[in-house]
DNA sequence: GAAATGAGGTAGAACGTTCTGTCTTGACAG
DNA sequence: CTGTCAAGACAGAACGTTCTACCTCATTTC
């Protein structure tokens, strides 16, 4: 969260990204212009430019404002120490409540790639950080699962999870989330009977 | 392919929905613009408007090219008339391998879903048309597979499909089919594994 | 065979709107 | 005084769509 020379969060700042965060998700990048934002957030241009040099930069606070979220969500998952596959268990099924929450839109990240698709653009790049947090972080928690070298199976729940994601707004989210738990148990289950006793 | 009255293929129109899907494909549906395509199609903007009426139609056209490409490889896994398990791992075999291409950048219906994120939209519309029809396909060949019921298996099969299709430009691509693959063969190996003898 | 017709295309301009980013002036709070 | 914000205008570019005048070619009609 930016602060100002004394501490405090800008009102202002705040809500042009809320109001960016909302607007970007649901509509998507492109179709939502910076007067909509402006309009929507009652503040001026000049204050927003004043915030975010450029609307790329916009975006990609967005994108960072929603890993900051997962990221917060991952990490009260893991402060529960609960066994590996209970935290996994956590995660997947708060990825599950996303799905089937009402402004749904899909994966923020997936979403932004499709409308940036340079590789060297710094949108694309907040993309592929946060994805490489996920992938690590899932393929940590499955090395305390099971004695299996853990790098395909935290594939294989990214791939889940990123299929959940894509879909969970083109099919009815009840079975895109039975579909996905199921496949993350069956992971789990895989790894645990695997287990060398 | 439409034709005109005298049967014969519109030269100008091919190339520009040539171009265009290849533009739309590789850059996104709103970067690419109407004049970007007229200009790499070497036709006029009377051309690109007397064939499609307006660029959302040319969007969707692309997505039906696309859709149709998709169905004829399909279609040709199936006239091989191979086994329903074999012939899904000839759809997935194909599936990971446009992954592994030069030019892939992840799945077309996904990417324009994105962008056109109001199920109403004709795009939209567009691509929940070919999914009904991918499903469809995969869960009733999973129905020759083993004697469970197919449908989760049909939508485990799309999920993962859907999971690569996001994530094989944002990940290694061998690593992103491999585990696609994998999973494919675990839901074949576990609904032939389930038949009851 | 010549002329007419229809389909499709070109060149190029114009239209109205929207886009992103910049700037000036003034007000207010601490 | 400093920092922040508002109001509003501006600039220039880009966007998607429409239009005019003319051309070529193949087919049809007389």
């Amino acid at each position: 969260m930016v602060r100002n020379a004394r501490g405090q969060v800008s009102e202002a700042r705040s809500r042009l990204l809320t109001t960016a965060t909302r607007l970007f998700y649901a509509e998507g990048l492109h179709a939502v212009g910076i007067d909509r934002i402006v309009a929507e957030a009652k503040v001026t241009r000049a204050t927003l430019y004043r915030h975010f040099p450029s609307k790329d930069e916009l975006v990609v606070a967005y994108l960072q404002a929603v890993a900051q979220a997962d990221r917060e969500g991952v990490d009260t998952a893991l402060a529960a120490g609960l066994p590996a596959a209970d935290t996994l268990r956590a995660i997947a099924s708060s990825i599950a409540e996303g799905i089937r929450s009402a402004r749904f839109r899909g994966c923020a990240f997936l979403n932004a790639v499709a409308e940036y698709p340079d590789a060297a653009h710094p949108v694309h790049q907040a993309v592929l950080a946060h994805r490489a947090w996920f992938l690590r972080t899932v393929t940590d928690l499955l090395a305390d699962v099971g004695d299996a070298p853990p790098e395909l199976a935290g594939r294989h729940f990214v791939l889940l999870r990123d299929g959940a994601m894509s879909s969970g707004c083109l099919a009815d989210p009840a079975e895109v989330c039975d579909t996905f738990l199921q496949g993350v148990e069956g992971i789990l289950r895989f790894r645990l009977d695997s287990v060398s006793a």
